[in-house]
RNA sequence: GCGGGCGUGGUGGAAUUGGUAGACACAAGGGACUUAAAAUCCCUCGGCUUUGGCCUUGCGGGUUCGAUUCCCGCCGCCCGCACCA
């Protein structure tokens, strides 16, 4: 018997038309089901799909199809993150029009997921581009202007003078604009801000309670908002300081050093600076000096603590007739605090630093345990950890925490300038979302700027404001601003004539809120606030770590938006989230050092040694190591290709495989064929097994026998564990287990021919439930075996096979014996035999005997049905 | 510098709550079938070894009857943040 080998080329694309007719992955929202939603991060329409997008939408549709066979309805949406700046480079440089650009792309894009067979519902496909969603996106905008939650300020950017553009900061490299060279300029420009740090504390607390999501995000999330407690102090400037103002307000985490102060400092950009550097000509030098490192000295040395002396003194605030003298300071951030620190050189670094380097005192107050009061000294290291607090009148003996408590009160009891000359106060390290773009492919704002009127809001019902298509890019800045017509018109209040924001939307407002349009994606307003309650949060969220903090938060601030202005009913848009890891390849350089592509490189093993070989050359190519798959090493695999040569479920297969879905995986050719070479053993089983099945025609298959109960075990087992694996999204794991269950079920087909009555049916229950497992992962091989073995229906709808508890437990087990911790022997025992019987057992084994030689044992250790441990 | 994570065979990795370390796969080697190749099937596959065993989860300690797992100290790698007061 010869079964012909499995065919993906002719199957994959026969079961893709199929699901399609049964509009198998629509999904209906009235579906009395539990509803489970699960999302992939949507693609940017680049041109094409690479590995990367392949891990992606294969991890998501395992869940999907999983759900869908644990009887859920199952949201399972696509789309596409359609606005952003390669449009406009491909624009620029290819002449294209950036909307027919990325419509061509998506259309490509498109056409190669659906080779990969995804359970997607593409009836709610949508693109961040077209005015069908992008005008909810300024309805709500407008909403959130009203609701207080959108704010307009003046803001530093990075502007490329040559090309007239905003840059954002990794387009600039040392300085200069990435595709002009032109030196990169600080602008002011007033921009549009969503107001995230309104939320901070709540986006900050509501961390806790994500519980399905990885550790790592929600760490880089918490040091991105940067919460940190301390005290603002006014420190007052000795009298008949020149200036205008009578005191310094300083923000500190540490005032319980307060005592150990030896100077302040202010940031270059403080108002005092500017202020003071108007009347002298060697500070604004200094202060231009600090501009001019904020860009250029990462890459050269750890930039050196540098101040500025201004002659002003400001009175010490606790001891009596001290004075400290005030710096400027190049380390001081503006944006952090209030612009201006207190330095306490003794239990802080930079402070330190700062302090030798200019001759201050450098008083220790913190007096480390076990260290002793007369002798400690501070070297070059300052001390910043806990202690009690010494060398500080009223705070000698305390503990740092408590000195931070005695202080505020302190400093809360007097006051200076008529205030309380201390406040505790919270800082966050998270600045407001600034979501203006002074670029053309984006969403338009919505705004309208009358000269009488002023700033106001495009009325609800002239949206969408719709971004013109007929662009030209001869000149250089935002296309947009240029256009002829398009920014005139006329005021909404007052009638006059007036100009449209020509700014758009950063693209992370588009994917801050697509998951909720997914669940309406058709809706005349931006949801259907019980339709979105009822399928979000999205139930499992799989994307890259990259995008573990801007995008994750801006959407968990945005649905909180949302809700505030009506939209939605809750706060967090996704209840599990998964970071998966890259896809990496081998590198390969020939022998000039030029890289190579894996199709230009072949391999001979020598004295087990693999070598690689330039193809065309003939010349022996150096092996580099694995990296991340990218376009400048060459060590991309193109999907297509794959998908052609393996098809969809080889592909699928071999990124489940062996490395854990959070890890990095290697995308290596054998690989894939161990993946295809799987397949075909699959396949040959069915066959065999209906074979077996139509031989076996006319005998009556009566009980099963051991042979058969111990295979019905295995494939329950095997039933129960995948299920809990890819529950858990140990996709390798699931792997290993089916093909244990494969190897099983193999060498049982084997065994069948011999007692066919008896283990037929075993072998037959095992196959088909071989097959259900391995549909979530490889559907259309699946389908094609479902359909051999006789199945009615699709698997794709067939629900999780149930496990019959009594085959998962075991009516034996076999014990491990160690003796002294050592593995010496096992014995096979009835399950839950009690420890005195086993004991005896035991200590009757003549192997056990033998090395006791004689000795009582001092202790038996007996873990019931796990483990023996005989001590001596 | 701060924060987080990870170190297991030639390779990817598995190992429940502290209970047989190396499941499963890839690679490699040997054999069967074949005129031959492919495909397939079988065997070997951490190290040492006096064949009785001994060693082995980055290194060194500790707790325990028992440690890949828990604790302490090192070493190495990766990621994130980086003058945040």
């Amino acid at each position: 018997m010869s079964v012909e080998r499995y065919n993906p080329r002719e199957a994959e694309p026969r079961w893709q038309q199929v699901w399609d007719d049964a509009k198998s992955f629509v999904t209906n929202t009235d579906d009395p089901r539990e509803p489970y939603y699960v999302l992939e991060m949507f693609p940017y329409p680049s041109g094409r799909i690479h590995m990367g997008h392949v891990r992606n939408y294969t991890l998501g549709d395992v869940v999907a199809r999983f759900q869908r066979a644990r009887g859920k309805n199952v949201l399972h949406p696509m789309g596409w993150d359609a606005f952003g700046l390669p449009a406009e480079n491909a624009a620029m440089e290819r002449g294209l029009n950036p909307g027919t650009w990325t419509r061509q792309n998506i259309a490509t894009m498109k056409a190669q997921l659906k080779t990969m067979g995804l359970s997607i519902d593409w009836t709610r496909e949508i693109a961040t581009c077209e005015p069908q969603y992008y005008q909810h996106q300024q309805s709500m905008f407008i909403d959130m202007l009203a609701a207080g939650l959108v704010t307009r300020k003046k803001s530093k950017v990075n502007w490329d003078p040559v090309d007239m553009t905003v840059l954002a900061n990794e387009q600039v490299i040392d300085g200069r604009g990435w595709r002009s060279g032109a030196p990169v300029e600080q602008r002011e420009l007033t921009q549009w801000f969503f107001k995230i740090t309104d939320y901070a504390e709540d986006l900050l607390t509501a961390l806790d309670g994500l519980t399905d999501w990885p550790e790592k995000v929600r760490t880089m999330q918490r040091n991105w908002i940067g919460k940190s407690e301390g005290l603002r102090l006014l420190f007052e400037l000795v009298p008949g300081s020149d200036v205008s103002q009578q005191s310094i307000e300083v923000f500190t985490t540490r005032p319980d050093t307060i005592f150990g102060a030896s100077f302040l400092a202010l940031s270059p950009d403080h108002p005092l600076t500017t202020e003071l550097a108007a009347g002298n000509a060697d500070l604004s030098e200094f202060v231009a000096d600090c501009h001019r490192q904020g860009t250029a000295t990462e890459t050269l040395e750890k930039a050196e603590k540098k101040g500025f002396y201004t002659g002003l003194y400001v009175k010490h605030p606790v001891i009596e007739g001290a004075t400290l003298p005030v710096y400027v300071a190049n380390f001081v951030l503006m944006e952090y605090g209030t612009g201006a620190i207190f330095g306490c050189p003794a239990h802080d670094q930079r402070d330190l630093d700062f302090a030798r380097k200019y001759e201050l005192a450098v008083t220790p107050v913190v007096l480390p345990p076990g260290a002793d009061a007369e002798t400690f000294a501070i070297g070059i290291e300052a001390a910043v950890d806990a202690g009690t607090i010494y060398n500080s009148g009223f705070l000698d003996g305390l503990a740092v925490e408590e000195a931070k408590k005695a202080i505020a009160s302190h400093f809360g009891a007097r006051t200076v300038d008529g205030q309380p000359q201390g406040r505790v106060e919270v800082n966050y390290r998270l600045r407001d979302w600034g979501l203006s773009r002074q670029r053309y492919w984006g969403a338009p704002i919505p705004i309208i700027h009358c000269e009488v009127c002023g700033t106001l809001p495009v009325p609800k019902k002239d949206l969408p404001v719709v971004l013109p298509e007929d662009v030209s890019f001869d000149k250089p800045g935002n296309a947009l601003d240029h256009h002829p017509t398009w920014k005139h018109t006329t005021c909404p209040q007052c009638g006059g004539a007036a100009t449209r924001e020509t700014d758009t939307m950063d693209t992370f407002v588009d994917s801050s809120w697509y998951f909720a349009r997914f669940t309406a994606p058709e809706a005349p307003t931006p949801t259907i606030p019980a339709v979105a309650n009822r399928w979000m949060p999205v139930d499992q969220y799989i994307g890259g770590i990259e995008h573990a903090i801007l995008h994750l938060l801006y959407s968990r601030f945005f649905t909180r938006a949302m809700k505030a202005t009506g939209h939605i009913g809750l706060d967090e848009p996704f209840k599990g989230m998964f970071t998966q890891g890259m896809v990496t390849h081998e590198t390969y350089k020939s022998a000039d050092g030029q890289w190579l592509a894996p199709e230009d490189v072949r391999f001979e093993t020598i004295e087990g040694e693999r070598r690689a070989i330039e193809i065309q050359s003939g010349r022996p190519a150096r092996i580099g190591p694995v990296e991340k798959i990218s376009k400048s090493k060459r060590n991309g695999t193109d999907p297509d290709d794959i998908l052609k040569v393996y098809g969809a479920d080889a592909a699928r297969w071999f990124i489940l495989s062996d490395s854990p879905p959070e890890r990095d995986i290697e995308w290596t050719e054998a690989g894939v064929e161990g993946a295809s070479r799987f397949q075909q053993r699959i396949w040959r089983l069915v066959g065999e097994t209906v074979e077996i099945a139509k031989q076996s025609a006319g005998i009556v298959r009566v009980s099963d026998d051991d042979e058969a109960l111990s295979l019905r075990k295995t494939v329950h087992r095997a039933v129960h564990n995948v299920g809990g694996d890819i529950e858990g999204l140990r996709f390798n794991r699931a792997v290993a287990q089916i093909y244990e269950l494969t190897n099983a079920l193999v060498r049982s087909a084997g065994l069948v021919a011999v007692a066919p009555a008896a283990r037929l049916a075993a072998l037959e229950e095992g196959v088909e439930r071989l097959i259900q497992l391995i549909a979530p992962m490889m559907p259309h091989l699946a389908e094609t075996c479902w359909e051999a073995l006789g199945k009615s229906g699709l698997v794709a709808d067939a629900l999780w096979p149930s496990v019959n508890p009594a085959l998962l437990v075991d009516d034996e087990v076999t014990l491990p014996i160690q003796l002294n911790g050592k593995r010496r022997g096992e014995i096979v025992v009835p399950k839950g035999l009690a420890a005195a019987e086993v004991e005896k057992r035991v200590l009757s084994l003549d192997e056990i005997v033998r090395m006791l030689d004689g000795k009582a044992p001092k202790k038996i250790v007996i873990v019931p049905d796990r483990i023996v441990n005989v001590v001596v």
